[in-house]
DNA sequence: GTAGATGCAAACGCTTTGCCGCTTA
DNA sequence: TAAGCGGCAAAGCGTTTGCATCTAC
């Protein structure tokens, strides 16, 4: 945790983050941090985010569709995986790309990293 | 073409889509559709966009970061590399990953599509 | 006690919608 | 000529900011 004061509100956004299966959305995690802080803000969600993802503490995940979302960071490299019928996000811990970094494409293009998602369905909703 | 007349706007942005090199985002269509058509508004962008969207003559491309483009379909399946310094996208021919749609992780995911997108320095840039 | 955090509401920027005059077919 | 379309401005919606109050330290 970082920044300067330990409270209620940001223990529990950070908790909420740190407990997910995948990345979250910012109206997930003020959903899921109410529950335990009722009067909890939408612009405390924000700001905190904010701030844990800039002392790195969580990372972005942005989808092809456009949805913004958050997870914990330190849990490696990693790719995400969208259930196209329950919607869940869920990580993926093994990476086919990881031979990418460092290489060059036959067009001249220097690649330093990648952002991969799947979808198709989890083992649930099969 | 889809949509129910030809105008000069609607023809002026399909121009601008197809002509590019890689996805746009709504603020490049209207700038670069502007140039032909002065006074064409962004609501006509939007909607215009949206109507091509559906008529899935065009694709949206969402990057990591949260930016929204779209570039003409038939391009057939390919990714997606960001240039780092100039900030350009262009398209990679090139999929490293065909071979992953229908196949089933060992977690129980079964993959259907997936969509990458590299960083990197273009050749421009190195 | 005080700097920093929160909650509320206002501001903001991007996207969408409503309306009316204009254009395509 | 009439239904569709474009331009403008207003409305929406998610995100950010300002400010007064509250709280961790």
């Amino acid at each position: 945790m970082t920044g300067q004061r330990q409270t209620r509100q940001r223990r529990q956004i950070f908790e909420v983050i740190e407990r997910a299966e995948g990345p979250l959305s910012i109206a997930e995690i003020h959903e899921q941090s109410r529950r335990a802080v009722p009067n909890l803000g939408i612009a405390t969600i924000y700001r905190t985010v904010k701030m844990l993802h800039e002392a790195d503490e969580i990372h972005l995940v942005s989808l092809p569709d456009g949805e913004t979302r958050y997870e914990k960071a330190g849990l490696g490299h990693h790719e995400h995986f969208r259930c196209r019928v329950c919607k869940q996000v869920f990580d993926l811990p093994d990476c086919p790309l990881a031979y990418l970094s460092g290489t060059t494409t036959k067009d001249g293009f220097l690649i330093e990293d990648h952002e991969l998602t799947l979808y198709g369905r989890c083992a649930h909703c099969q």
